[in-house]
DNA sequence: AGAGGTACCTGGCAGC
DNA sequence: TGCTGCCAGGTACCTC
């Protein structure tokens, strides 16, 4: 159930034990992910070394001298560290094989994540090529939100889960970074003044960043016995907490549906 | 070009 | 207990 913080978290655990190491073989026990594992994966990397494991929104990225392993876990991928041997669950479609009788293993319930192969360079690629500003790299600024907002009118939540907007921020972050600014999830972007484009750029910064200080504390686990990498729980002020009291003035937590999701906001704290 | 809806897939849970 | 329907943290792609 990844988000931005727990891709990030992911990255972060997976680099001791992945880059620097040669991949030994790839299994790919079903290639019926969201596109179709290529079949020449194993032909590609076997013998060729992990140089660097990167992000980009969601995406992640393993680079190979001669192009790029590109990894997305859906809505309910999840990557780990198991030994080569360990028993493969019905959801395990994908292992990365290293030395040491370790291997990568992607997991994935709903099939929505995917694993493909892109050439030099990466950044070309359809999939890449047209998302919008990392949210915690420099150039995310109120500025620069207000300048992508130009010409639009959507409402504001459905603005920042626009992947070419801003990419990474998903339904859970939307929903609490805009209660960090006090701003209301229908509020047109049009509506939007400059002191408050700051603040949401303020706000999805901080609370992405908190979501990633509270996965460090999981990393520890990412090469245990059992190879899971834990979900860390983000404590919420507003997600799942409609009728419960706002964490700020104790107002009813309200939810509603905007885009076929999930919207929760505190109706007195938000405007 | 922007906005909105649909599709992909499995699992968990509430309600009957 | 077993069925049905709904919901789930993503996002490309389609139409209007």
């Amino acid at each position: 159930m990844p988000e931005l913080p727990e891709v990030e978290t992911t990255r972060r655990g997976l680099l001791p034990h992945v880059v620097g190491h040669t991949v030994n073989d790839v299994v790919v026990r079903n290639p019926n992910l969201r596109w179709p594992v290529p079949g020449d994966l194993r032909r590609r990397l076997r013998g060729e070394k992990v140089l660097a494991v990167r992000r980009r929104g969601k995406y992640l990225l393993f680079d190979f001298p001669k192009g790029h392993l590109l990894v997305h876990l859906g809505m309910s991928g999840r990557l780990s560290l198991v030994r080569d041997d360990a028993p493969v669950e019905r959801h395990d479609h994908f292992d990365l094989q290293f030395g040491a009788h370790r291997a990568l293993r992607l997991t994935d319930p709903r099939r929505f994540g995917a694993v493909l192969w892109l050439p030099d360079p990466a950044e070309k690629h359809t999939l890449l090529s047209g998302l919008g500003v990392e949210p915690l790299e420099r150039g995310f600024t109120g500025l620069a939100l207000q300048e992508r907002a130009r010409g639009r009118s959507v409402a504001v939540k459905q603005f920042l889960m626009n992947g070419r907007i801003v990419t990474g921020v998903g339904n859970i972050y939307a929903n609490e970074a805009l209660f960090g600014a006090g701003i209301h999830p229908l509020r047109s972007v049009s509506r939007i003044s400059r002191g408050r484009w700051d603040r949401l750029a303020e706000s999805v910064r901080a609370t992405l960043n908190r979501a990633i200080d509270a996965g460090g504390t999981t990393l520890r686990d990412f090469a245990g016995a059992d190879g899971q990498l834990g979900h860390f729980q983000l404590q919420c002020a507003v997600y799942g907490r409609e009728g419960k009291p706002c964490p700020r003035c104790g107002a009813k937590i309200r939810a509603i549906r905007q885009g076929q999701r999930s919207t929760f906001f505190c109706p007195r704290c938000q405007k």
